[in-house]
RNA sequence: GGGCUGGUAGCUCAGUCCGGCAGAGCGACGGACUCUUAAUCCGUCGGUCGCGUGUUCAAAUCGCGCCCAGCCCGCCA
């Protein structure tokens, strides 16, 4: 049982039920896995109740499970908690014979509060305000995001933009999720009746938020107008007329937050189509509009938005309010993610560097812990998920408790469990990575025993794309595995006269043609017969080849490099 | 003022709900592999479980009181 607030008007009988408590619903002792906790609220809250005989839901009457955001900025990873968080409850009614519909709701017809520091363009270049008109976004601040132009000048408006991005991502995770614009659920009329019903019993409306917004006062009129002149979203009503379907205002300045938008002053009278309720009757106008049975949402809501948003659906609207959970915000790098302030990462650079199911892996745990989402250590994560994926398959000795974890959840990450699948451990990856060449790759990995011999076709090249995500994330980092072949230039490297010696001498003997294992053999007898240490002559090695003072196993990397530029360069000639 | 999360090995974290020998991965160190790779294999080191207190035969785990860190809400969405 949770207090959200010490204000006695708010409905005690609520705000303590458990199936409302966003906190408490993903907290089940009997399940290893927190969607199965949620699964279980929803259906004995919204499928197993007195009034309704329906133990699964079926096609004609799914159930529905919402997230949403506004397009604000550049869709970044902690924006998919809204979509992933939902999308593993989905998948668990799935597996209990419900047909669910995944919604997703683009709240399009929020103001533009801030200009982010950095936007995504149409083809996701990462560009800052010098880059766009800033000016005209500036001049653009409190008006919908449906309302303010496509800083690129391609889609229809900014929030078109941002969402469709968004709705990129989210193909590219191969979800299946249907988009909601709430600008076009105004448009069409969807939200009349819950406009209706707000402005139609202002009384109520203002009763049941005066609980949780001390500015709500008797002149409170819940609804913002968007100026015909200027576009602006105001705040000041002056008359609303119901049966007509309209509201007068006028543009007056509006305080939102921090911020202060200045209105035009004009006044004038719009159809309630062209205005927009505020969030807290919003929220439960979609859940109403929409069915929803469960909406997982951020912590920021949890104390405020929901438990008006109960209140509102229950006295307001007259429904039951969807099941909720809140999830902890992820860091970047340990930092917040932000749009307006440009920390972000989006699902296509994640992409780029680890496999689809890694970032479902992520998103499958425990939502109400804060997480980190490093990609400096991104190889603990991916070895974590190798090791999760290997306690699946049976392959690893792990506690019972995670391996009944690993059994649960595993199948939901990827399309199909596959025993033959090949890993190749990440950092191994990153260090084949210093190579293009993939004959090379494929070989060293057989090698060094991460192919089987009678590894199948399709897993070699799916182990071997790690490569190349691995190969991006040492460059992108900037870490210990981001070398590469010098091979246009000599790197300016000072080498004593007995390293030289020994390095002209194994330079002959490969000129001669050997085998990899050979000119490994080789090494170490050079360095023996020059009386120097092994390591200063691999180090020699690594460092004409890399500039650096490690690398690969030296002899078969050399036998694979074109033999004249491999000779030419032991002799420090090019 | 209120809420959430965390503090367990050098690092990242599991274990806490339901009390029963303090765990994993990585790193470090040592060794093996005709060979000093950043691979592979074997092994070793490493923890007053944030502090105090209560309950208990038994506390990382439950109660109470603190300390530290991060974040959220306090009327914007």
């Amino acid at each position: 049982m949770t207090e959200h607030t010490n204000n006695s008007d708010i409905d005690e009988e609520l705000v303590t039920d458990d199936a409302l408590d966003p906190y408490a619903v993903a907290s089940d002792a009997d399940h290893v896995f927190w969607a199965d906790a949620v699964a279980d609220v929803i259906e004995s809250r919204r499928l197993g109740g007195a009034d309704n005989q329906d133990e699964t839901a079926g096609e004609g009457n799914p159930l529905v499970i919402k997230g949403g955001v506004s397009p604000s900025g550049i869709p970044h990873l902690g924006h998919f908690n809204e979509i992933l968080r939902g999308y593993f409850v989905a998948e668990v009614l799935r597996g209990r014979g419900h047909t669910v519909r995944q919604l997703f709701t683009s709240d399009d017809r929020d103001r533009l509060r801030a200009i982010p520091r950095q936007l995504a363009d149409t083809d996701w270049n990462i560009v800052g305000l010098g880059d766009v008109d800033a000016g005209a976004l500036g001049r653009n601040l409190g008006r919908s995001y449906t309302d303010v132009p496509d800083p690129f000048g391609v889609r229809d408006s900014y929030g078109e933009h941002f969402t469709q991005l968004l709705r990129e991502s989210v193909e590219q995770l191969g979800l299946d999720v249907e988009f909601v614009s709430n600008t076009a659920c105004y448009e069409d009329g969807s939200f009349d009746e819950y406009i209706e019903t707000v402005l139609g019993d202002t009384e109520q409306a203002r009763a049941v938020l005066a609980a949780y917004q001390d500015k709500v006062d008797d002149e409170y009129l819940p609804f913002f107008a968007s100026c015909e002149e200027c576009g602006l979203l105001t705040e000041d009503i002056t008359e609303v007329s119901v049966d007509s379907q309209t509201v007068s205002y006028r543009c007056s300045d509006v305080e939102a937050g921090d911020d202060v938008f200045s209105g035009c002053g004009h006044e004038g009278t719009i159809s309630i189509r062209d205005g927009k309720l505020p969030w807290r009757f919003e929220w439960p106008a979609q859940w109403a509009l929409l069915g929803v049975d469960f909406e997982p949402f951020g912590k920021d809501h949890a104390e405020g938005s929901w438990p008006s948003g109960v209140d509102i659906a229950t006295h307001v609207f007259g429904i039951e309010p969807p099941v909720p959970m809140v999830y902890e915000w992820f860091t970047l790098e340990g930092e917040a993610l932000s749009s307006s302030s440009g920390n972000v990462v989006t699902v296509a650079e994640v992409l780029e560097l680890l496999e689809p199911e890694v970032l479902y892996y992520f998103f499958a745990k425990e939502p109400l812990k804060q997480r980190d989402f490093s990609i400096e250590r991104l190889d603990q994560l991916v070895d974590e998920f190798d090791r999760f994926e290997q306690l699946y398959f049976d392959e690893i000795e792990g506690e019972e408790q995670e391996k009944a974890r690993a059994n649960r959840v595993y199948p939901l990450l990827v399309d199909e469990p596959r025993k033959e699948r090949i890993r190749i451990p990440y950092t191994f990856a990153a260090v084949l990575g210093m190579t293009d060449d993939e004959s090379l790759r494929e070989e060293i990995a057989r090698r060094e025993g991460h192919i089987p011999d009678d590894a199948p076709e399709w897993a070699i090249n799916e182990a071997l794309a790690r490569v190349e995500r691995a190969q991006t994330w040492a460059r992108r980092t900037g870490n210990e595995f981001d070398y590469e072949l010098k091979r246009s230039a000599l790197p300016d490297v000072s080498l004593d006269a007995d390293i030289e010696a020994a390095l002209d001498e194994l330079a002959a003997f490969i000129e001669a043609g050997r085998d990899g294992e050979e000119i490994q053999q080789k090494i170490f007898s050079t360095a023996r017969d020059h009386d120097i240490d092994v390591s200063d002559l691999f180090s020699a090695g690594y460092q004409l080849l890399f500039d650096e003072e490690q690398g690969p196993k030296l002899g078969p990397f050399l036998a694979k490099l074109d033999k004249e530029f491999v000779v030419a360069r032991l002799r420090r000639e090019r």
